[in-house]
RNA sequence: GGGCCCGUAGCUCAGCUGGAAGAGCAGUGGACUUUUAAUCCAUUGGUCCAGGGUUCGAAUCCCUGCGGGCCUACCA
């Protein structure tokens, strides 16, 4: 049935009858790709071949040029392409023919002196060559590259394989996320990890996905934020904590959601809000400036400047401009539901004064939100953590970062008055019963915590494949992610 | 969940209002010792996503299912 993979195995079979493992436990490689070229390049002008050192190279064959006697290879590894020179009076008869048997995808070694084509193409003219393991299947056209999205999620090798940009786009995410790491160590945070099996599921509004633990007959919820766990650190002392994990929310997918998501979390004390959003622009646009070596990005046909000062403008002015909509007089939910209506935005039924608000700022102030901007002061029904503004208790010192219309990241001034979390925690749970499934649990054991005491403190939350998605110019989170979720597979 | 679109060779795609399944790349055989989307000659390769229906006849039209994309909804 499949005969392409029927005549590669014949050519495993053909190596064995001529002596040759065709999977070999090892090889010499002295050079990468990149190195190999760089030697060609660091040639005196006019030197010979023979005035070049021997190098060995390795990597996988991603093109092939024969030309009788004389056969050029592409050979592709981690730091690029390399063209090898393959020639009959240079390897000998047997080994030439025996370079028949390879085909485009597998991985051989050479070795060979650094030279330059007649062109001047870079290339190492190979004086042998070693079969390092053969591929059953051919990789994927080799100059339209990979285009099925489904493919290219699913066997993300492939995608690999074929198309640099995608390569390129995880060399960026792992960079950003090493130079995040090394931003945050550099201002003395700990880098810490806490539980994602957990209890109770807490810290955002979400709902969790569901487990079982076996051995002590009890559900598990996987974590939805890493910040109930990362504010008891607090209290015990680590005041300046982060965690980069993953966490897991169970909702639907689209270009900015997968249910399963990188997250940042840091927490700061005897900082506050004012302080968080200015350590965050100053870490995001240097982590660009590392990357990128630029503080400017283009998302979406947008160009989009991450130098500071970001814009900060309060929730409130930012919603009268786009909507009419004063959140000082618009204070219930019926006023505010009876607001969004006359606008033509239907929220859900189940929806309390902070979920319409919500909807209110999403649907009008987000989508102008495309310079880095933080919104600030959300009302306090919507941020059942955060610290009321002591001006004007009907506020937190809350705001939201948008970057391209959407939001990336969260902070606040940490509600560490536990007398008061507590009757926040118990207004989530009346709006639990009232059919709000994502409103926050009661968590006795972090109530506990925080009765111990916790400084004034600024904590901050962001997405951290959404960061990726501004600094790639990626249109959809699946881009940044190297297996996204995505429907399984029937028969 | 709703709307629109897509599924044809290993890959990238064409195939019109129903009338003998195609191209390029890859593969196979041959020529060629400086090519680089190499070139030239010849050639193999198909569950047209699956199932059902309409029809003398279906890749094409209809229905259902599966998978995907975009938009939307849920979604701090």
């Amino acid at each position: 049935m499949d005969e392409l993979m029927a005549q590669r195995a014949r050519k495993i079979e053909e190596f064995r009858a001529r002596g040759v493992d065709p999977y070999p436990p090892r090889v010499t490689r002295t050079h990468t790709a990149a190195e190999a070229v760089a030697a060609v390049e660091a040639l005196p002008e006019g030197a010979g071949e023979a005035d070049a050192g021997s190098v060995h190279v390795a990597g996988r064959v991603v093109a092939r040029r024969e030309m009788g006697k004389a056969t050029f290879v592409d050979l592709q590894d981690a730091s690029g392409r390399l063209q090898v020179l393959l020639r009959q009076n240079a390897v000998g008869p047997d080994d030439y023919s025996l370079f028949g048997l390879v085909d485009l995808g597998d991985y051989v070694g050479f070795e060979g002196t650094p030279m330059r084509t007649r062109t001047g193409q870079p290339t190492v003219g190979a004086t042998s060559w070693v079969m390092l393991a053969k591929a059953l299947h051919a990789p994927p056209e080799k100059y339209h590259g990979l285009a099925d999205a489904e493919i290219r999620q699913r066997r993300r090798y492939l995608d690999l394989i074929a198309n640099e940009q995608t390569r390129e786009v995880f060399r960026i995410r792992s960079k950003a996320v090493a130079a995040i790491r090394r931003f945050l160590d550099s201002r003395d945070f700990l880098e810490v990890e806490t539980p994602v099996l957990q209890e109770a599921a807490g810290g955002a509004a979400a709902r969790p996905f569901v487990t079982h633990f076996n051995a002590l007959e009890e559900d598990r919820f996987l974590r939805i934020s890493l910040e109930l766990h990362l504010k008891r650190l607090v209290v015990g002392g680590f005041d300046r904590v982060y965690e980069l994990g993953r966490i897991f929310r169970n909702e639907g997918l689209g270009f900015r959601w997968n249910p399963e998501f990188t997250m940042l979390e840091t927490y700061e004390a005897y900082s506050d809000y004012n302080g968080v959003a200015d350590m965050v622009e100053t870490m995001v646009s240097s982590v660009a400036q590392e990357v990128l070596g630029r503080t400017t990005v283009t998302w979406r046909d947008h160009e989009i400047d991450l130098a500071p000062p970001w814009h900060r403008l309060t929730m409130r002015d930012a919603l009268l401009d786009h909507s009419g909509i004063d959140l000082f007089e618009v204070r219930t939910e019926a006023a505010m539901r009876t607001e969004l209506t006359r606008r033509g935005v239907t929220a859900a039924p189940t929806s309390g004064y902070g979920k319409l608000v919500d909807e209110a700022v999403s649907h009008f102030v987000e989508p102008h939100l495309i310079q880095p901007t933080f919104l600030l002061d959300y009302p306090v029904e919507l941020s059942p953590l955060a610290k009321r503004k002591p001006e004007d208790p009907r506020f937190v010192e809350r705001f939201e970062v948008f970057i391209g219309g959407f939001e990336l990241g969260n902070a606040y001034t940490e509600l560490n008055d536990p007398i008061e979390q507590r009757a926040r925690f118990e207004e989530q749970v009346r709006l639990k019963a009232a059919g709000d499934d994502e409103a926050e649990l009661m968590d006795e054991d972090f109530l506990f915590a925080l009765e111990h005491g916790m400084p004034p403190c600024g904590g901050f939350g962001m997405g951290i494949d959404r960061l990726v998605m501004v600094l790639t110019g990626q249109a959809s989170i699946r881009e940044v992610i190297l297996f996204p979720q995505l429907r399984s597979q029937k028969g």
